[in-house]
DNA sequence: AACATATATGAGCATATGTTCATATAATAA
DNA sequence: TTATTATATGAACATATGCTCATATATGTT
């Protein structure tokens, strides 16, 4: 390999695609708040909106944005459902900007 | 300390906010390979507009956009702009979500 | 000064996004 | 079955976003 200039490495759509994706997911203040919430503990829909002071419909929409990126999971308990974080990496993201954020 | 529930600790307006930004910053496929091709290397406007195909305006409003969020400087050479990364955490958060994009 | 080149900016437009309201669906209890 | 509770969904609306076009600004050159 000689010094001539490298030709540059282009991101691939499909990877360009996700990585948009999951930070337009962490790019919204309801989504950060539930999200942050369910980092705490798991919840259902009632509690997220009493918690966050959020119209029910309002977190079911954003928790159904939510689980279609599979960044959350729930369980269901007769007619309640207990949502919870389901991917580790998005969370380490947004503990790191969060902390990011507060130090500087 | 009991074992009773403890209130959640909510995250304040203000890391709210920056967090938010930031994300959204990194939320759009035209920033993600602005800052990407940068993270290689120092661009001028024109340069960075050939190497996307992205329109002149298009990039300098983007890099406007960026260089608000205080994520990239420029320096200047003569009429030339030469602009380059100014927040190496973000290009972390960047380069952490495109290894995790490729890898499941 | 006049001109050329590189970049920035504002307006206009189409599309995306987030919330609310009203209502539908699903599970359970009586 | 009917009623109740928890959640989901669709439509409507206001606002935000990103691109393009036309043009302005800034620096350098002749």
């Amino acid at each position: 390999m000689t010094d001539e200039q490298n030709k540059y490495e282009h991101l691939d759509e499909e990877t360009l695609f996700i990585v948009s994706q999951t930070f337009k997911a962490l790019s919204d203040p309801t989504r950060i708040r539930i999200l942050h919430l369910l980092g705490e503990r798991e919840c259902n829909v009632s509690e997220i909106a009493e918690e966050l002071s959020l119209m029910q419909s309002t977190v079911s929409h954003q928790l159904r944005f939510l689980k279609n990126l599979r960044l959350v999971k729930f369980r269901r308990a007769g007619t309640t459902l207990f949502y919870s974080i389901d991917d580790e990496h998005v969370m380490t993201l947004l503990h790191q900007s969060i902390h990011h954020a507060r130090h500087d």
